[in-house]
DNA sequence: GAGTGGTCTAGACCACGAC
DNA sequence: TCGTGGTCTAGACCACTCC
């Protein structure tokens, strides 16, 4: 059917702002079962970014203030941040401060990029061409991909996204719609549905199966390939939390697109 | 032309024990220009699993030990141990210890498997079938895949990887002569490729390029595949310490063969 | 009960950046 | 100069595991 490769979004970690006014004995040690205190501060922090509330660039609170705030040791606020920032999700400069990072796209895992950024960056002009925009009931194999039960309301939606006026990827994808209920009311052109998707339910994993084959007559239309050209076929299932929310198939001309991948370790 | 996909080690990080005996006034802080005390410590238990002398499964010394025989408060022996396990190469269980973790593929990233393991874990006879390893001296060409000058000294294999009687992959590789010396006189029934340079040169960057199309005539045959069925070609570039070390094209069979890649985002 | 990791504190010195 | 992060210490309490 259908591919496309968009920017995956860091980040995971759920709940909003919550952090609890903190019954907590602060000065002393204790930790009663409950949340350790540094990833309090992350899951705090994170929420500021995730609402929008810190923006990419923004400075996030000093260790001297989240010490304040939180009434925490400079080890404990160091921590946070420091993971944080490990996790590519903040920036420091030492002597200035600390700052929300520019969203990543999945950091060194798999760079997969947003197709429309991508081809704009090539200087050309992004154009979506939207198929469809269903909401549907899950069929049997729609239920299987989703893992959910047949009858599940679900959105199904094709687009073909051009550069210029190349078809680049045909993407057919399906969403829970209780997980993204205003997914049938975007408009592609202002968004693709991934960023759509990253925003409203951050992707906390994702499974990829990349495959190429001969397109069938349809879609190599869609694609306006010749014939005997291949396509790259990319699966990808991707998680929120702890539930599946979407299955994207996306389908690209082998000979105007590969994919790549490219990552590091370290371990200093 | 050639395609295949093992497993990528984790670890980086250089140099060997060389932890120095640490000409410094232990007690205050100071850290004059010099490494940190606990990225010494992770160098040194890094160095002690490349080597070989702590294998998966070992336990590692514990914070109280690494607190007396580094001379360090137990914060900074708990964050080296807590960094490499978070890097996945440690594993720690509370109240019994470290242990070094099994040799993970590359963790979160790219699930990329062994090609020979993979066929075994299916029940299969993994059969390798080698077409050349020659040393060659870097043509135009092959200088600029691996950044080297013409003329460096470079190994050149070529192998087909069987399952059972299946050509599964064509693996064409350009190995960095002076990066692993040992490389022109692997047996490849013994070991992959794969597996012989990610134990002398571990991986520390991977950069990856997957794409499609038809193979040719040649390509087809020593894969044993029908006309008009595409492969998969996966190119991959592998970095040890700061440089470029293997180059490989893994060609499969687009029907026989797809490449999965799954990960996951944890903030917490 | 002894040992282990998990967390936390309240100090500290340092190099660096902004003013 | 003052605030920032980067590192480090020498204690501490806790829950857990293993014996």
């Amino acid at each position: 059917m259908a591919c496309l490769c968009e920017a995956l979004y860091t980040a995971s970690m759920t709940e909003a702002d919550a952090f609890l006014p903190n019954s907590r004995d602060a000065g002393a040690v204790v930790n009663g079962g409950s949340e350790p205190r540094y990833r309090e501060i992350k899951r705090s922090i994170v929420a500021s970014i995730r609402s929008g509330r810190l923006k990419p660039g923004d400075r996030v609170n000093s260790e001297a203030e989240i010490v304040e705030r939180f009434g925490v040791s400079r080890m404990t606020a160091n921590r946070a941040l420091r993971e944080l920032t490990d996790a590519g999700l903040l920036m420091r400069r030492s002597g200035a401060g600390t700052f929300v990072a520019d969203s990543k796209p999945i950091g060194h895992m798999i760079e997969i990029r947003n197709i429309a950024d991508e081809i704009r960056a090539r200087g050309h002009a992004y154009r979506p061409r939207v198929l469809r925009n269903d909401t549907v009931k899950a069929d049997a194999r729609q239920a299987a991909l989703l893992d959910v039960r047949v009858g599940t309301r679900l959105f199904h939606s094709v687009v073909v996204h051009h550069e210029a006026d190349f078809p680049l990827q045909l993407e057919d994808r399906l969403v829970l719609a209780s997980a993204a209920p205003g997914y049938g009311e975007i408009d592609f052109h202002q968004q693709t549905p991934n960023e759509y998707l990253t925003r409203i339910a951050p992707i906390a994993r994702a499974e990829h199966r990349v495959t190429s084959m001969l397109p069938d007559p349809e879609v190599r239309a869609l694609l306006g390939m010749r014939e005997l050209d291949p396509v790259l076929v990319m699966e990808r299932r991707t998680w929120s939390s702890d539930h599946l929310v979407s299955h994207a198939v996306l389908t690209h001309p082998a000979s105007r697109y590969a994919l790549t991948a490219t990552f590091e370790v370290k371990l200093d």
